[in-house]
DNA sequence: GTAAACCCTCAAGTTCACTTGAGGTCAAGG
DNA sequence: CCTTGACCTCAAGTGAACTTGAGGGTTTAC
């Protein structure tokens, strides 16, 4: 019912004063003000700062997700439904990232330690990862199969070979 | 068999000259010179870079991934068995990340939208993820169920409350 | 009504992971 | 030999995400 003064929110939500300010600067939050000047937070602030450090965790920039939360509505405290649409856009990404997880820990040793580490082909390797969709509807990034072998994009000869070849390991 | 001049190294890792110049100062990668002073690297560099770039998708910091390669021997190749011990260490990073994205794709919506979100004590929320562990044996980080309503550690008054009443939610 | 605790702005600083630029050297092909 | 492209060092710059500090106003609890 009352707004929370920004020591408050900080407290409750684990983010220093300073962040909180620095966050509103760019505007992934809002307040009102007291007659003298002190910002007064609505309590929805709460949920969007843990938005905030949440979708951090999963790797997404403070842009990417000044986008995200661009999708509640502006003039109303956001409903459960809000929220829901939300966080159902993280879907595409967070299936990404968990596959890319699991092929990593799965195949982990055998790529390294074989050679099928191809470097710009493998799954494994590949970045560009988080940080893209979110604001711009689903975008499955990666997700390819494990090259094993398989041509090059351009043709490039390829970087399994070079990685597999030569003393880059020995046989113990 | 022969060293590689680093635009060579730069072309098949994908990563820049000048990182990987940054990468040697602050020795993740090594190199011989050649009699003129420029650098030779021998072929596992191509390892390396590629664990350094994995790893960094993982989350972890340079720092973290100096004293991971700090496993490898120093005065030999690296063989297969090194490599294998190398990644291994990184399973339980591995398996809590997964754990916590898996979590966070799960309970998301129920989550955010709810007001379970507890902040402080929602292991969704929980940072201090990655970074640690890796050099120093195994520590599984969050892993702890989902509060519900029990204790806040040091007695103050649980965020979940906090989250769920008030207007920070408008029911539709 | 006043002191302590809290809050304000604005500028500058910090860490991480690099990149860029200036000014110059090295090496491989013709 | 000589040119051209790759390489060298060192210092400074970049962007993201904050923090720190100076100097000063506001709120609240007694």
């Amino acid at each position: 019912m009352e707004p929370l003064p920004i020591g408050q929110v900080a407290d409750r939500t684990g983010v220093a004063v300073s962040a909180l300010r620095f966050y509103e600067q760019q505007g992934l939050i809002r307040s009102e003000r007291t007659g003298g000047g002190q910002r007064r937070y609505p309590r929805d602030v709460l949920r969007r700062v843990a938005f905030v450090k949440i979708a951090q965790q999963v790797g997404l920039s403070l842009d990417a997700i000044r986008s995200a939360l661009a999708g509640l509505p502006d003039d109303r405290t956001p409903t459960r439904a809000d929220w829901t649409r939300l966080s159902a856009s993280w879907r595409p990404l967070l299936d990404q990232r968990i596959g890319t997880l699991l092929r990593l820990r799965d195949d982990l040793d055998s790529c390294i330690g074989c050679g099928c580490l191809s470097l710009k082909a493998c799954a494994l390797y590949n970045p560009g990862d988080a940080a893209a969709s979110l604001g711009d509807g689903a975008r499955y990034l990666v997700g390819d199969e494990r090259p094993a072998g398989a041509a090059t994009p351009s043709g490039a000869p390829s970087d399994a070979r070079d990685i597999d070849s030569g003393p880059g390991i020995r046989s113990p």
